[in-house]
DNA sequence: CCTGAACCTACAGTGACTGTAGCAAAGGGG
DNA sequence: CCCCTTTGCTACAGTCACTGTAGGTTCAGG
């Protein structure tokens, strides 16, 4: 039986995000001492940290929702969970070539400016001539 | 002079993002016709086409705030804007890295579960063991 | 018993929008 | 000139995943 801050230590935690985990119904309403204060147990400790985990690997709160759901049921076919996974593959993926793509137009930009003065600064002429767009009136998503 | 929903379509823009840039003093305060509509001319177009162009590369409003005030003087040095565009960069190359680390966990967890059954799971199985974090305690900004 | 750290609730704020409700204005067709 | 649909207006709430603050209470060590 453990307090919140030995808990939120252990996991890499902050407090107030194991409360707001707590609050919408990621982590179950733990036990209280009669003052009212939080006691954590180990299963608590374990499920905070798959959360962690799953949060490093870039999971939203709602696949993890589901991946906890889907552990609950060893039985059932892991089809599901590795769909799940392989969904946050394929944006992960998406994420990466849009990004290597920004960084490509970036590292342009910088070369081509060879400026002193604002007025003639590459970077800001980039910018401002809509032409020059790769892609356009697509989303941000970076 | 044009409507506010003709300068959105021109700019791939939805409506109330060129509201909210005008609230947040990104775009000025346009002229409005008698019924109170909106009206901008070929410079707001500039300035928003210039504003969705950064934003498309990735650049944060306030990062463009900066790029738009540093081009209203042109006589400065741009060394300013380039270390804009350079911080940028830099933030973009180490969120590549980073993605690049969670693609190859996932992958690596997607490629060692054969299981049927939840119970067997691999890709659980990793989110479970801790120890098998890579680093630990850092932030997932992905 | 006392003190100071840790805990409590409730709520506001972040970034960059997006969506909604309930209106008013604009402009084209009849 | 009227109607009607589209477009615009304001004001505010919601998104995601937290983070921070205010103002108070409880706990553990000495």
């Amino acid at each position: 039986m453990i307090s919140i801050g030995t808990l939120a230590g252990r996991t890499g935690t902050k407090v107030q995000t194991i409360r707001y985990y707590e609050q919408i119904g990621l982590l179950p309403e733990p036990e209280r001492t009669q003052g009212g204060q939080r006691r954590y147990d180990d299963a608590d400790l374990d499920r905070l940290a798959f959360i962690r985990h799953a949060r490093q690997l870039g999971f939203t709160l709602e696949a993890i929702r589901e991946l906890l759901e889907l552990s609950d049921r060893p039985e059932r076919s892991c089809a599901e969970v590795d769909a799940i996974a392989q969904r946050q593959l394929r944006e992960v993926s998406a994420r990466i070539a849009r990004l290597e793509a920004l960084r490509g137009e970036l590292r342009r930009m910088l070369r081509e400016c060879q400026a002193d003065r604002v007025a003639d600064c590459r970077v800001l002429e980039v910018l401002r001539d809509h032409a020059e767009c790769l892609t356009d009136h697509d989303r941000i998503g970076t």
